[in-house]
DNA sequence: GGGGTCCAGAAGA
DNA sequence: TTCCATCTTCTGGACCCC
C-alpha cells in the first residue's frame, strides 16, 4: 500500500456545508450483501432511496431477475470484469514488489502531479458555478398535470421499461432505468399500486425551455446537460449584485428555485452553488429534492474528502467497483493511494480522478452534435423479412429526424442486438452525405446483410435478434436554411463552411455541405480553394474516400432533379437555392414551441412503449484530450469510462498481442464486401 | 511511430 | 404468461496503411 503523501490538506472541515438537512451519504456497502447486487443499476443510494428496505428490494429484483436472458449477460459481463479486475490486481502485486527505486520515482513524480494541481486549483479560485436539476422531472410534469396522481406511487414509462418514478415509489425502490413489472412488483409487495404514465417529450421541452428562460435571467451563456439540468457561471452575478457572500449564493439559490417553480406552475428544481462545476452538481443532488446546498471555498476540500467516489460524474458501477479493489472508496482515498492509480490507469483517467479527487473540474463537453440515431426492441425473431421492414422504418424515421435538424450524415452504424442481450455494431460508410430513407436504408440494409452472412451459415440459422438501430454520424450542415430554432444558418467566418455557404449564394445552386464540427480551415490559396471546390462534388468516385472496400456507393445526384422532387410541403428544404433570406420555415418540429434561445440540439426521443411493441409478421467528466482529438464520432471504447484503463492495460500487458480482446472481427477499416452500387 | 477506422463497453439523462 | 429503453458522448485497444 502506498502511503503517499498527497497535497497537504487545508485544514478541512468534513461536515458538508449543507444549507438544508443532510442527507446521510454513506456509501453503506459491505456487510451481507449478497454477491450479484451489484449487477442491478439501481442498487446505489440515489435521491429518494434512503428510506428503502435495500435488502428487501434486492431480493424481489434478484428472484425476478435471476432466470431472464437479461441477467445471464449481466452476468457474463460481470465475469469479464472481474478477470480484468484480477489481473490488475496481479499487476499491482508486481509493482509492489519491483524495485524500490522505481517506486520512490513513481511516487515522487505523483507529488509533482499533485503539487501542480494544488496550483491549478489555487488559481482557479474566485468562480461560482451552479447546477440546476429539476425534481423527478417527467414525473412531475405529468404530477402537475394530473394532480390525482400526486400521493400514488407513479413513473413515467410502462411495465418495459422505467424512465423516471416520483419520490413516492422511490420509497418502494422503484427507480429509472428499471423495468417496469419489476418496479410493479416492488410496489405490490408492499401493497401499493404504481401507476404507469407513458411519458411525452413535446411537454418535457416545453418545460425544459421554460426553465432555460428564467436560468438565462442569471447566466445568459448557461449550458443545458440535458432537459432537466443546467450549469451556470454565477461569478458575474454575483460580483454585480453584491451578492459575493454566502448569504448572498443561499439567496441566489432560493431565487432560481422559486422563479422557476412560479414559472413552470408548481415544479420543483434543486440547485447546488460551489467554485467548481462538478462540486455544483454534486451539490445539486446533496439536497434533493426541492433543495439546495452551497459550497464555500474553504469547505470545498474537505467536502470532496468524504465523498464516496461514486459520485463523481464519470465514475459508475463498474468504476466504482475497480476502484473498491484497490481499497480506493472515498476521494480522499484517490489522493492518498495516487501512486497506485498511476500505475494502473492509463494517464488520461489517472488525471481524470485526481482532479476529480480535487475537485477539479475537466473539460466541457463538445459543443456540436456528432451523431442522430433511433433504435427499436422488438420481440427478438429470425424472420429477416420482418428485421429488414423494421430497418427501413428506422432509416426513414432517422432521415426525418436529420432533415428537420438540417443536417446529412455520411457514415452509418448499425446496431442489433440478440435475444441474449449482446450487442454488436457494423460500420457503414457511404460514398457522400444524405439525409435520405432511401440512402440511409441502403446503408443499413448492406450493413445487415453483412451481419447475416457473418452469423449464420449454411448450417446455422442467424440468431434472434430483438433490436435494431441506426446510427448517422460523421454529420455535415446544411448552410442557406433555417435552423429548427428559426435562426438562420450562418457558418463562421474564415472557415470552409463560411467559404462554402459564401460560393453557394452566388450560384444559387444546391446547398453544398462541408464537415461539421471545429474544422475551421484558413482558405489562404488557390490550391485549397480548389479542393475545397470539390469537396461538395461528390460527383468523383470515392475512390480516393475512405475505404473503398467497406463503403456504400450511393448514386449521384443530380441537382435539378432532386430539387424539384424534393420541394415538398412537409418537407421544406433546407437548400433553396440563393434563400439566403431564409424565406423557408422549418418544419414545424417540436422545437421551434418557445422563443428563440438557441435550444441545445433537442433530441427526438422515443419513450419506452409497453414493453415488447411490435411483433415478427427499440455517462461530467470531463476528459482531457491527449495529443490529437478525435475528430466525429468514431464511437468509444472502453469499458469504463476513465476507470477501465486499469484493467484493459493489465489485461494485454499479460496476454499480449493475443487476438484476445473483445471484437472478433478486428478493427481497421479492413472489413471486406464489395460495394454495391444503387440505383 | 504516426495517421486513420472499427468496435465493445461505460456512463448519464 | 411474459417481462429489462432510448439517445448521446467518450475512452481505449485492435488493426490498418503508411
Ligand atoms: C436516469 C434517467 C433519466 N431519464 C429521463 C427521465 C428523467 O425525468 C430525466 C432527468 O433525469 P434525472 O435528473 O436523472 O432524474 P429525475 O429528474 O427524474 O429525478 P431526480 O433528478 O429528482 O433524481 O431524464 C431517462 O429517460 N432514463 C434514465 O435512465
Ligand atoms: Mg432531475
Amino acid at each position: 500500500m502506498a502511503k503517499e503523501g498527497a497535497a497537504e490538506q487545508p485544514t478541512s472541515s468534513r461536515q458538508p456545508p449543507s444549507s438544508t438537512a443532510a442527507a446521510d451519504g454513506g456509501p453503506l456497502y459491505g456487510q451481507a450483501e449478497k454477491d450479484y447486487h451489484h449487477l442491478f443499476n439501481f442498487t446505489n443510494n440515489k435521491a429518494g432511496m434512503d428510506k428503502v428496505d435495500r435488502e428487501k428490494a434486492n431480493q424481489t429484483i434478484y428472484e425476478m431477475s435471476k432466470n431472464s436472458s437479461y441477467f445471464k449477460n449481466e452476468q457474463r459481463k460481470d465475469d469479464n470484469r472481474k478477470e480484468d479486475i484480477d489481473r490488475m490486481k496481479a499487476h499491482l502485486e508486481a509493482y509492489r514488489n519491483s524495485q524500490p527505486e522505481m517506486r520512490l520515482k513513481a511516487e515522487q513524480s505523483v507529488r509533482g502531479v499533485l503539487q501542480r494541481l494544488e496550483k491549478e486549483r489555487e488559481s482557479k479560485r474566485g468562480s461560482w458555478w451552479c447546477h440546476v436539476d429539476m425534481d423527478m422531472f417527467y414525473c412531475a410534469v405529468e404530477i402537475r398535470d394530473d394532480p390525482s396522481l400526486k400521493d400514488k406511487p407513479v413513473a413515467v414509462g410502462g411495465p418495459g421499461m422505467i424512465c423516471t418514478a416520483n419520490y413516492v415509489a422511490r420509497r418502494y425502490g422503484v427507480r429509472a432505468a428499471m423495468p417496469g413489472f419489476i418496479g410493479k412488483k416492488l410496489c405490490a409487495d408492499q401493497g401499493a399500486e404504481l401507476v404507469f404514465v407513458g411519458g411525452n417529450m413535446q411537454k418535457y421541452q416545453a418545460e425544459s425551455m421554460t426553465v432555460r428562460r428564467v436560468l438565462s435571467e442569471f447566466d445568459p451563456h448557461l449550458k443545458m446537460g440535458s432537459l432537466d439540468e443546467a450549469f451556470l457561471n454565477l461569478t458575474d452575478y454575483l460580483k454585480e449584485n453584491d451578492l459575493d457572500s454566502h448569504e448572498g449564493r443561499v439567496k441566489v439559490a432560493t431565487e432560481i428555485r422559486e422563479k422557476i417553480t412560479e414559472a413552470t406552475r408548481g415544479l420543483t428544481a434543486s440547485a447546488g452553488i460551489a467554485p467548481g462545476r462538478m462540486m455544483a452538481k454534486i451539490a445539486s443532488d446533496f439536497n434533493k429534492p426541492n433543495g439546495q446546498t452551497i459550497i464555500e471555498e474553504r469547505d470545498a476540500a474537505g467536502f470532496m474528502d468524504s465523498l464516496s467516489v461514486r459520485k463523481i460524474p464519470g465514475v459508475g458501477k463498474v468504476g466504482e467497483h475497480k476502484l473498491e479493489a484497490l481499497n480506493i472508496k472515498t476521494c480522499r482515498d484517490i489522493l492518498d493511494n495516487a501512486v497506485l492509480i498511476t500505475q494502473a490507469c492509463s494517464d488520461k483517467s489517472t488525471q481524470f480522478l485526481l482532479r476529480a479527487a480535487m475537485g477539479i473540474d475537466g473539460e466541457g463537453r463538445a459543443s456540436e452534435r456528432k451523431s442522430f440515431s433511433c433504435e427499436r426492441t422488438f420481440r427478438a425473431t429470425q424472420d429477416r423479412k420482418f428485421l429488414e421492414e423494421k430497418l427501413r422504418d428506422i432509416a426513414e424515421s432517422l432521415a426525418e429526424d436529420l432533415k428537420s435538424h438540417f443536417m446529412r450524415s455520411r457514415h452509418i452504424t448499425l446496431k442489433v442486438k440478440t435475444a441474449d442481450f449482446k450487442v454488436k455494431q457494423l460500420a457503414m460508410p457511404l460514398s457522400r452525405s444524405t439525409d435520405e430513407a432511401d440512402d440511409i436504408d441502403a446503408g443499413a440494409q448492406r450493413a445487415f446483410s453483412k451481419y447475416i452472412d457473418t452469423h449464420g451459415d449454411d448450417t446455422k440459422a442467424p440468431p434472434a435478434i430483438r433490436l435494431l438501430g441506426i446510427k448517422c454520424a460523421n454529420l455535415t450542415h446544411v448552410f442557406g436554411g433555417t435552423g429548427p430554432d428559426g435562426e438562420e444558418r450562418e457558418a463562421p467566418k474564415g472557415t470552409i463552411d463560411y467559404f462554402l455557404q459564401q460560393q453557394q449564394k452566388q450560384k444559387g445552386g444546391k446547398g453544398k455541405a462541408s464537415e461539421v464540427g471545429d474544422i475551421s480551415i484558413e482558405i489562404e490559396d488557390d490550391e485549397q480553394m480548389d479542393q475545397i471546390d470539390q469537396m461538395g462534388d461528390n460527383a468523383d468516385a470515392p475512390a480516393g474516400d475512405d475505404h473503398p472496400g467497406n463503403q456504400l456507393l450511393l448514386p449521384d445526384i443530380i441537382d435539378l432533379e432532386e430539387w424539384e422532387e424534393d420541394v415538398d410541403v412537409n418537407h421544406p428544404q433546407p437548400q433553396p437555392p440563393s434563400c439566403s433570406s431564409s424565406p423557408c420555415q422549418p418544419a414545424p418540429s417540436s422545437a421551434s414551441l418557445q422563443p428563440s434561445l438557441p435550444l441545445p440540439l433537442p433530441q427526438k426521443r422515443q419513450l419506452p412503449q409497453s414493453s415488447a411493441a411490435a411483433q415478427p409478421k427499440q455517462p461530467a467528466p470531463k476528459r482531457g484530450k491527449k495529443g490529437g482529438k478525435r475528430n466525429q464520432d468514431a464511437a468509444t471504447v472502453c469499458v469504463s469510462g476513465p476507470m477501465d484503463a486499469l484493467l484493459k492495460r493489465m489485461a494485454d500487458r499479460k496476454a499480449a498481442g493475443g487476438g484476445g480482446g473483445g471484437s472478433s472481427a478486428a478493427g481497421g477499416g479492413g472489413v471486406d464486401g464489395e460495394c454495391i452500387e444503387l440505383d
